[in-house]
DNA sequence: AATGTTATCAACCGCATTTGA
DNA sequence: ATCAAATGCGGTTGATAACAT
């Protein structure tokens, strides 16, 4: 038996919901649940299709919704998911908790995309508009360049005391759950993973690139730049004292919290964090990611984003990667060259 | 105060994918 | 395996508010 034909559009209402409405679909769904969208309406004494009832519980009406004002770690979140989801926006909704991917996109499209693009970043690319490299005198780019690291500090110095004051309250969250190291991923375990995934905050460095990408398409020493006050420079103890632009292995050291990894490889102009060993999966606060060459020289960057460990004993035995969707770490060392943390 | 312009965001539309008969 | 309904997603529109002239 083939199912009925979709809801005919004839003398079904358009346009905003009355309170009325909602307060019909609400008591609805509430005592029944929505099961099928397009049967929902006429049980519920609305003259709606049921996509529009769907759209209407899903961007408004859910409970479980933030509105309001984006936080600035929430602007951070999604500038740096956009810039390695694109315009995903439900995907980019599913690692911001209670905001819906409609809300992200007006968002994105009313405020964050104009202030990149005031900056001079592109926003598609999240790299400096090539344009305005081509055209611009040298004090433009310098501007510009400057522009981003102000807004990239900005962003991530209010970020990171938003944090700080939330760890002084009296009850901070739990720390993620200890795992076992264990050398096979059961069932049970694949659903705590599903848990995690569900839960887990995101973040990427993308900001960071931007810092990077910036001063390094420009080829701007940054201590010619007045920089601005931020969490995001490196620490006068620990400039970088990398001599041979990293040639040879990499050992990277990884501090998460209270736990630690290292790894070694080099690809080319990023760096895969093969062979990193975490003692745990979940969330933990990044502290720093120091890169070191074989001579012992290395530079430390203050992260201070939240970072992902899950599958910890991932497809490929002995390789341990940072999740899927967090790129990871960006560095950027004297001679501002532009390392990266990807994906494996 | 009137008018024009810009910003915002809820809602719609069309397409792609998933589901299920 | 097929195909239409159902659902989900992203682009776009349009009503309204806010702001500028």
């Amino acid at each position: 038996m083939r199912r009925s034909p979709c809801c005919d559009k004839v003398g079904l209402k358009k346009g905003p919901w009355t309170p009325e409405e909602d307060q019909k679909l609400l008591t609805f769904i509430e005592e029944h649940g929505h099961g099928s969208w397009r049967a929902l309406p006429p049980k519920a004494g609305l003259e709606r299709c049921g996509k529009s009832c769907r759209l209407r519980w899903i961007n408004y009406l859910r409970p479980d919704i933030k509105r309001g004002k984006f936080s600035l770690q929430e602007e951070q979140t999604i500038i740096q998911l956009h810039a390695l989801l694109g315009n995903r926006w439900s995907a980019i909704a599913a690692h911001l908790p209670k905001r819906t991917d409609n809300e992200i996109k007006n968002y994105w499209n009313t405020h964050l995309k104009k202030r990149l693009i005031k900056m001079g970043i592109d926003p598609v690319t999240h790299k400096p508009k090539t344009d305005s490299i081509g055209s611009s005198t040298p004090k433009n780019v310098a501007n510009i360049s400057h522009m981003a690291q102000w807004e990239s500090a900005r962003l991530e110095a209010e970020a990171r005391l938003v944090r700080e004051s939330k760890q002084l309250l009296p009850s901070p969250p739990p720390p993620p759950p200890v795992q076992p190291h264990l050398g096979y991923t059961s069932s049970a375990q694949l659903d705590d993973k599903a848990i995690a995934r569900s839960r887990r905050p995101h973040c990427l460095d993308v900001l960071q690139a931007w810092r990077g990408v910036v001063s390094g398409m420009f080829g701007i020493n940054k201590e010619n730049l007045e920089s601005p006050t931020s969490t995001l420079d490196f620490p006068a103890s620990s400039l970088p004292i990398v001599t041979a632009g990293f040639n040879g292995d990499l050992t990277a050291t990884l501090e998460y919290g209270t736990s630690s990894g290292t790894c070694k490889e080099k690809l080319e102009h990023s760096m895969s964090l093969h062979e990193l060993t975490y003692p745990t999966e979940g969330a933990w606060l990044m502290d720093s990611f120091r890169v070191e060459n074989e001579n012992g020289g290395g530079i430390t960057n203050r992260m201070g984003d939240l970072a992902d460990i899950v599958d910890c004993n991932s497809t490929v035995a002995g390789d341990h990667n940072l999740n899927e969707c967090c790129g990871g770490c960006s560095i950027v060392d004297e001679n501002n060259n532009y390392w990266e943390g990807i994906l494996n």
